[in-house]
DNA sequence: CATGAATGAGATTTCATTCAT
DNA sequence: TATGAATGAAATCTCATTCAT
């Protein structure tokens, strides 16, 4: 990995982060599978030898952008950890919103995440898992570390029920996406408060079934 | 719709089912935007010119075939209608499993359909979208239908409550797709049982807290 | 086979004369790592696309050409079949001039076929060698077919004894060959009376050995 | 020439050597053509700009290589020179032997020099010429000096009993090396002896016909 | 001496679509 | 209706060589 990316990692940042941009922007609009190294380079400015030979080939360029926008997602993440609420409903809803506004602040990295994740090119299909592991195991102290599961039942699988709530925020948090597809910054934060509301509403009801 | 397809659809019978089975196997393995014309075509034993004559652009091939999956979907999904389970969790249980079935008898429309939804080339955003609102406002009958709604709890919003169940279980449907991936059938059935126990162990946990 | 190339041989018979002209020419010059199909549709005069359509790879295509030329070549062998003298060193220097006078009568597809034999590109070592056997095999009966050996020695190996004479006579061969490469066809022409006499005093030598 | 490449001489032996060893590798490999400057440089773990400010191009650097195993070849042969047989068939196949042997001690080596003077990339053609002129004149009193031609029948050209007894154990060696392509070390060298008493009985043959 | 970033032409191949027949 | 030849842009990637540092 050093060696591989090293000519590009020692550029000169200013380099660096249009080439970045340039990857970003590309990947984000199309994809792995219909990005064009020919668009990149141009966006990019530089030759199309160039870009190979900092990066060996598309695929190796779509990995190391993929690292890239995971190593800054998940910096965002942790950045939050300390202030997490104890309560796991808390947690979850401060999560959620923590993602929403990395949707809204960096949509070409968060595009590009989703994308990986859920299409996963066939030829990329084993990096992408590993990746995919990696976050995973990442994510999982964000979720119990320092939790307060004094309040749930003792008679539930606390397990079983935390991944039920997690899966069923998620569709909860994706119904809003993609919401928010069609409307402006302006709208959906003029909405925030119904929907902060609303995610509340479907969080007691979780809360109910769980929580003594 | 009707003069599009209409030289499609007016062929004999069993040269339209080639070139259906020729398009389905070519969209399942490559999806929309690295499927071939040429390959399809090649697949078909017709020319070229036949398939545009027939459809007029890949674009419009590839609705003609997605609503066609679609279509195929939903009859097998009605022709279940009338045995689903009164209760909630019983008939999201039911359904689940019979998109498992589909998903193993024709994994190809089963593929089409998945990669449509999830990944949406960008250039047929808008077209799959409503297409997902068809199949969306089709599938709400099947859910609420002649549904014994007597034990919810009185004192939650009974659609919240059935839209995070939805969720959470398909959250949990697609675990045990995930899963299903580097298995072989006969693993997979045989494994059928215990996965069956933890779907209801699931559904105990949601239970408790939607129905009284 | 007969479906592989039928596309190109179902062209009226002046296109197919022109890319064949093109290919020879290319292949001639540059052997086959070395040729360009770019350069070869500009010769050609046809788009970069129907090579392709035609000869699917630029290995096919030059499989193709290697069984074209091979044919070519066989064929002017086999007119001479019937005139071929019955002693075998006579045969063998009658056999020699053939392939001089190929070689000066159709340049390209001499070099072509010397290129095949004797370099043989890696990636086209099976296939090559498979014609090279097939030709070796269509090759022996021009060497014994009706062939008077009545005059071979009893006590040495008729088989080895007639191996080394052609080894022999190819080295000389290649050696006037070689020589002719810096010469106009004049001076070849000019020379050739010379060069048979040598060729002849070679075969003294042979025949002193082997026959009785 | 010793200005040419004086800078690459002039270096302190160990990195010569690992230049040199990744050249040749190289080259045998891939041959003139198909080689890469740039997997050279990776290999000898040396600058781009080096090997160019070295040799000054890949054509010259190709030239120098082809010298240097040219020599190291003729060393090789003539470190033999004193133990030559008198006899002019023994020494013929003495020499075929240490071929051999060269072949399968430094197969790079060996490979190279094939190369060179059996495909001859045209755009060095010339140059090649001039160094298979050299070396044929070098090999020349390897096969004549101290040599004992008094059996050589007196009624016969013995330069071109010579030639011709030269170019048909050539055809007899290629036709091993050929049959030794698809074997492992350890069978050739088992059927060593066999292959030695079948060069003998070609030879016995040929001296059959030019000795008395 | 030495580096390696930078170039851009050129390599083979695939693609959806058109159109004369 | 039906054919399939024809197009040429675009895809990814490699190449020998140069030059500022």
């Amino acid at each position: 990995m050093i060696l591989l990316y090293s000519k590009f990692e020692n550029l000169e940042q200013e380099k660096k982060e249009t080439i970045l941009a340039a990857c970003l922007d590309e990947f984000a609009q199309y994809g792995y599978q219909n990005s064009s190294t020919n668009r990149i380079v141009k966006k990019a400015e530089i030759s199309k030898g160039l870009l190979f030979h900092y990066f060996g080939s598309k695929r190796l360029l779509y990995l190391y952008i993929l690292d890239y926008v995971l190593a800054y997602y998940l910096k965002k993440i942790y950045q939050r950890l300390d202030g997490l609420p104890r309560d796991f409903f808390e947690r979850v809803m401060e999560i959620g919103l923590i993602k929403l506004e990395i949707a809204y602040q960096e949509p070409a990295i968060y595009k590009i995440i989703i994308d990986a994740f859920i299409y996963k090119p066939a030829e990329l299909e084993q990096e992408i898992n590993e990746r995919y592991k990696k976050i995973y195991e990442a994510n999982k102290p964000l979720l119990v570390q320092n939790l307060d599961t004094s309040r749930f039942r003792d008679d539930i699988d606390q397990e079983k029920a935390m991944e039920l709530i997690l899966f069923a925020m998620e569709g909860v948090s994706n119904k809003y996406l993609d919401l928010f597809k069609n409307m402006s910054y302006d709208e959906i934060m003029r909405k925030m408060d119904t929907i902060i509301r609303e995610y509340q509403d479907y969080m007691e009801i979780l809360k109910y079934g769980v929580y003594r």
